[in-house]
DNA sequence: CTCATACGTTAGTGAACACTAACGCATCGG
DNA sequence: CCGATGCGTTAGTGTTCACTAACGTATGAG
């Protein structure tokens, strides 16, 4: 997984980019938010990582992750890429064509 | 896969459903664009049939795959409720402080 | 009709994924 | 010290993915 946009999209690891978005925190925070085990996290955590999106630091016995903006910047790039002029216009099109 | 946000994300279907943005294509068509199989161009294209972002109309022996907006704008709508203003806040504040 | 040919899908395979369970390792109370 | 507790990662498993090879089917030349 080196592509930053297909590591951004899975469902679980789009809110670990928004909960760590708004503060750096540690692997059990974040699993506390979610149904699944910390073990299910720390991977997707490690993925993130791997993709450059996010960076750990340790602090005691635990590990600080935090989003790296270059990383968001990357999926940031490759997502107005992937939005062509011409989907957008498939989008609007259809929708005027609905509103009338 | 029944998210469309994932099933856009994967590099080559990205390409495929630009591809089929300008106009209709047959999955020969498609493939020639690609170094890849016909055939991985067909389940490809099955899978964001199945994502329900992309039908396909028989004619002749051929299958004439187009994109449909609505699915795409469902794409739209979930990159939108991804990309929040924190993650935003994050790349611009970067950049400002790169800048510098 | 019939046989070659072009089109798209199904069969089959190796790798990656998403997850739980088991583990290693620090840290803290006693 | 030292055992218990909590933190994060590795081991192990079933599933899904991305792909090529083989297939079925329908068209078109003769």
């Amino acid at each position: 997984m080196v592509d930053a946009f297909s590591a951004a999209a899975e469902p679980n690891r789009r809110r670990i980019l928004q909960l760590l978005a708004s503060r750096p925190r540690t692997v059990g925070e974040v699993a506390a938010e979610f149904p699944v085990t910390r073990s299910a996290i720390s991977q997707h955590l490690l993925l993130l990582a791997s993709a450059g999106l996010v960076a750990a630091e340790r602090h005691g016995r635990q590990r600080h992750y935090r989003v790296l903006p270059s990383g968001l910047r990357k999926v940031q790039a490759e997502i107005d890429r992937f939005w062509t002029d011409e989907l957008d216009l498939l989008v609007t099109d259809a929708q005027l064509r609905s509103k009338t």
